[in-house]
DNA sequence: GTTCAGGTATAACCTGAGTTATATGATTTC
DNA sequence: GAAATCATATAACTCAGGTTATACCTGAAC
């Protein structure tokens, strides 16, 4: 049913199932994918804002430069996620994007979802979707920075991290690859690289998370779901109650 | 041209000219406005999510509620804004909403987003904007959660505030009223409320603003927006590039 | 009027996380 | 394989903001 070719037709496909015509539409937004680096810039802050970006192959991470030299990372993105819908009714870029591993991304321009809009009510709901997912992710992060401490933080963005990867790649085990330096995990948390570096000792002395350079085990998934006071919810979304 | 009956009519105008066909499809959604009280909650958190909600008049903002008896405040919500679209792909709230002052909202079910999205691409871009500019101000609440110091916090904030309800005020002046208890402050800002009273004098010392319970004097807007590092650019949203 | 509940201010003390510094390991470069 | 660079670990010291406590003020309830 689903185009094995496309990680992106299989994630839009997790809210429902797609029409011929919709898969097509979505393959001609992957038209011309681009191979890119680690630490390539996609865009920098206040670059004009005239297309969105697809994942197709590899991490890539969006943030905010301070002036004190600080940066605030807001969103990490997966194969299959889509980056830049944010700025759909702004000029310029609120946020660079850069990548964290190698990969390939395709880009096509903000007008084509006008055409989307005027085409498929049904792949317009998908992007709404996951528009909407972007947000409730966001929101988490917000009690994330606002409401926990750094052992609390750091539990709970690596179980995110572990569900999101869960969710396109079922059989993922408790030792998987995140690759994050300690810094981007400081930027995306809002502490110092220092304090993370603490903090892995620390959940490392507990039993609860085993970080060695890019890769992570967590040996026992439900405690540290609790300790981080995780609950899912806000990655369980579908849209299954409007097309059966 | 724009219904002066209607806010939301107002609020969307600001993206594009709407059609007398757009207008009715808007004034259909506040078909059932509803009395509401300061305090009153509009759902909790975890209560099933299958409406959205528009605000004709009154402040609301949404939370979440932590285990140790915490919260944290996600959002403000004006007059004309739209509240529960994060929610559209969930089963369940994952924020409450509750009530800052008296008002009244509208609720029309999450359905109605798909009449929308059938009858009028033009709304839709219109409802996909106000979705990634609610995505931009998260973002905004992120950095300033994550890299500013209170100080800044609370200045930034403040004047975001400003700047939002002179979208809908132009002559609002450098005194407006502004219903929120420093508990509230500290909610929205992650911190305690001890300091934000704090921050507040200081910030009173400083000549910067000037609180009396719901009402705000900032004497030099200009000296504000320095001191708390804003920009508004994540305010200057529209989709003048699509519909002309 | 009096009482009561919220909201605010300020002080004193404490602590979690920032900062700076140094050391060690791992990778890349040439 | 030596040199340079990047990522990590840990210690020592500092400080912004949390916590607890008390007092005052204002408006609502009666």
């Amino acid at each position: 049913m689903s185009n094995p070719e496309s990680c992106i037709v299989r994630h839009f496909s997790h809210y429902c199932d797609l029409t011929e015509h919709d898969m097509d539409i979505l393959l001609e937004l992957e038209k011309s994918p681009l191979n890119v680096f680690a630490n390539d810039v996609l865009w920098e802050e206040g670059a004009k804002a005239d297309n969105i970006c697809t994942v197709k192959e590899g991490w890539a991470y969006s943030y905010r430069s301070m002036n004190d030299g600080t940066r605030q990372v807001m969103d990490i993105y997966l194969p299959g996620d889509v980056i830049g819908m944010r700025e759909f009714a702004f000029q310029e870029r609120l946020t660079g994007v850069a990548m964290l591993t190698d990969g390939i991304v395709c880009r096509f321009p903000n007008k084509s979802m006008i055409d989307i809009f005027t085409n498929s009510p049904q792949l317009t709901a998908v992007f709404f979707a996951i528009s909407a997912r972007q947000q409730a992710l966001l929101t988490e992060r917000l009690v994330n920075l606002g409401r926990r401490n750094a052992r609390e933080k750091v539990a709970h963005f690596v179980y995110e991290m572990y569900v999101r990867l869960r969710r396109t790649n079922p059989d993922i085990g408790n030792y998987f690859s995140l690759p994050l330096s300690q810094q981007i995990f400081a930027d995306i948390l809002g502490l110092s690289a220092v304090h993370i570096s603490r903090t892995f000792s620390e959940l490392r002395e507990e039993g609860l998370i085993f970080r060695d350079r890019n890769r992570v085990e967590i040996p026992d998934l439900a405690r540290l779901a609790e300790v981080s006071g995780f609950s899912d919810k806000y990655l369980n979304d579908h849209l299954n109650d409007y097309f059966t």
